[in-house]
DNA sequence: GTAAGTGCAAACCATTTGCAAAGTA
DNA sequence: TACTTTGCAAATGGTTTGCACTTAC
């Protein structure tokens, strides 16, 4: 999606271009994987600061314009990213916390039965699967 | 696991055999899927209260017993059920928040794939797939 | 000009922690 | 008795909300 074209998006469906949503977008798109907190301490590099409620409010916009997606990849704070970027699914270890990311077609088994035999259609991105890796089993 | 094996598991590590532990794995035992909340509340059923803060430290040893698993099935609080009963995969619509069990045979294909090319060790107990189901799609 | 968006502070929910009192072994 | 566990109240972390002020259109 290009700039104008989100900024056409917004407009359309009542929304106003304004900086803070530019900066958080900007964020989301450099950080990858990043909370809610962390984008704004990003945000705040730049001269104009944004309020941490303001950088809530901006991501559960851009989510439900499609534009970003969140996960939850341990207890803490969910992680943002470009929705155009995340394709693939997240591997957590538990015993080093490392993230992982791994190619879709993993999980492609999984969501044809899902869909075949119950009709459901699965959000391969906000998939996160637990376990232990290589290294810590 | 029965009533008297738990028991000495406890003390053989240490722990103690509390009225509070034996009702708080009873009612995780009933509930199915229950919160630490809702758990609290079923406990305080029976006269004798118990603390929200020793349902946590409850769940927490109970959790490293191996006895209880939780998984996360939206925005709120986990939820927790005995581990001796959690052997299906989790799904959870997005439209209407409905909760299925699955089983597990259905996420074989990605733990083996995952097994074999990465040598990670999947928690099959702990996978919650979102997504959307046959009626809100 | 007017409706939408922002900042701020307070409220909120889930969870954790410190510590003195109570209970188990 | 000695050491674990509990209850309570306060602290914490993450998120939401109400409202007056500001800004995009």
């Amino acid at each position: 999606m290009t700039e104008t074209t989100w900024h056409e998006e917004l407009r359309a469906r009542g929304y106003r271009v304004t900086p803070q949503r530019q900066l958080v977008l900007e964020a989301v798109k450099e950080l990858e994987h990043a909370t809610p907190e962390e984008i704004c301490a990003k945000v705040r590099e730049t001269a104009r600061g944004v309020n941490i409620s303001t950088v809530y409010r901006t991501l559960e916009l851009l989510e439900e314009l499609g534009m970003v997606t969140h996960t939850h990849l341990g207890h803490g704070a969910p992680t943002y990213h470009l929705a155009a970027e995340a394709d693939h699914v997240h591997l957590v270890c538990r015993g080093c916390d490392e993230v992982t990311e791994v190619r879709p077609e993993l999980v492609q088994g999984l969501v044809t039965a899902l869909e075949q035999e119950l009709g459901f259609d699965t959000d391969v991105h906000h998939l996160t699967v637990f376990g232990r890796c290589r290294n810590c089993r």
